[in-house]
DNA sequence: AAAAAAATCATGTAAAAAGGGGAGTGCAAC
DNA sequence: GTTGCACTCCCCTTTTTACATGATTTTTTT
């Protein structure tokens, strides 16, 4: 039986690029695409596809937040993520929300269609650039920050000092003192400036 | 006469996407594609095409880099700048280069066809998106750095004090606070936290 | 309900950055 | 041949951060 395939991208130019590469691939049966996650979410409300090639990257909803969407309500679908850089906090994210692989942009038509049938039989696929990548991911791990420290991360990039950030969220100093200490001991950072780099090389701010 | 057209693209799947935008299109010929920078240079040896689409993010010599060089040998050439986030750094360094537009991975068939001939006559083709983030360029302007200045700016961001970069550079913790103080002022930032992550934003770390 | 994690606050010292000023040198463009 | 710019250096004051150490309360998880 064919696999019922459906797309997730804001870039029509990918979408054209995959439909053209599987049109001719008789296992695949395209069912279409959507441009963003609502209309991603609508079309499963009338048919489901056995796999969805999902953009991390979108406008609006992203495809991490959409994925542990669609994985919760429709666990018969699988899920691929795709996209342009091989980033390990991307895969990282994607993964961990439930996606069944993760393709980058150049993969070749047989990388894609090797991906496709791998991940319709229930296993998971990477290609070898993705792996190698999570592999790595011991010492590069992005560090686990609570809600509020990453509140502060983000007021700390903003330029507020330890006394505005106290003022804005109405707690103390101090507060707001040790929370800074933890991120840096999180990120191994030994000041400010090291942190907030390495947080956005993260895409945490 | 036809438009010779050539990509320059380390995504095949959006190679193959314009490939089969374009395939019915009489008034486009393909000439071919490359995945990085050296194999478009070495076709250009043999053969000159009327335009280029060219990704600025490539493995090895960025779009940006290649622009210039393609511009400054083959001047007949025309570049349109491709990629699929619309941020003024790189839509500026790319104009700057000599690209002749710039189109986001998202467009239509009907903007894609529509750039390639404005560009071909040999005038400049924005999308409106593309055209807005321009447009607005002057609050959000990139800064002018100097060399130094931005050498110190990647030690700072790198977790280094004024002390530790003085010693590495050997000159005097005055100078670094110097140029501290300039980089903050060029950014319009009031500390190294916000510097940071403006700068990250703007590409240059 | 107990255990674990997160969030809150404090005190104190030392180090670094922010903010203000002024000033000399060399080099390239006009 | 002077104007502008980049790079260099110094002094001073105030503010902010970094580091250490310890503790209470609230929330979440098991």
């Amino acid at each position: 039986m064919a696999i019922k395939l459906f797309i997730v991208d804001d870039h029509y130019m990918v979408i054209e690029g995959i439909h053209s590469l599987l049109a001719e691939e008789p296992g695949v049966e395209w069912l279409g695409h959507a441009g963003n996650a609502d209309s991603c979410l609508a079309f499963l409300q009338q048919q489901l596809p056995d796999v969805i090639l999902m953009d991390i990257s979108m406008p609006g909803m992203s495809g991490i937040e959409l994925c542990k969407l669609v994985r919760e309500k429709y666990p018969s679908v699988y899920i691929i993520g795709l996209s342009t850089f091989n980033q390990q906090s991307y895969i990282q994210k994607m993964m961990d929300n439930g996606a069944s692989g993760y393709l980058l942009k150049n993969a070749t038509k047989d990388e894609l269609v090797k991906a496709l049938q791998t991940v319709a039989a229930g296993k998971l696929y990477l290609s070898d650039d993705v792996a190698n990548v999570l592999r790595n991911s011991d010492e590069n791990a992005i560090p686990v920050i609570t809600r509020r420290e990453k509140e502060i991360l983000e007021l700390i990039a903003d330029g507020m000092t330890n006394g505005e950030i106290a003022a804005h969220l109405f707690i103390s100093v101090s507060t707001v003192d040790t929370h800074r200490k933890n991120l840096l001991a999180k990120f191994d950072s030994k000041n400010i400036a090291s942190l907030i780099k390495v947080a956005m090389q993260m895409q945490l701010i």
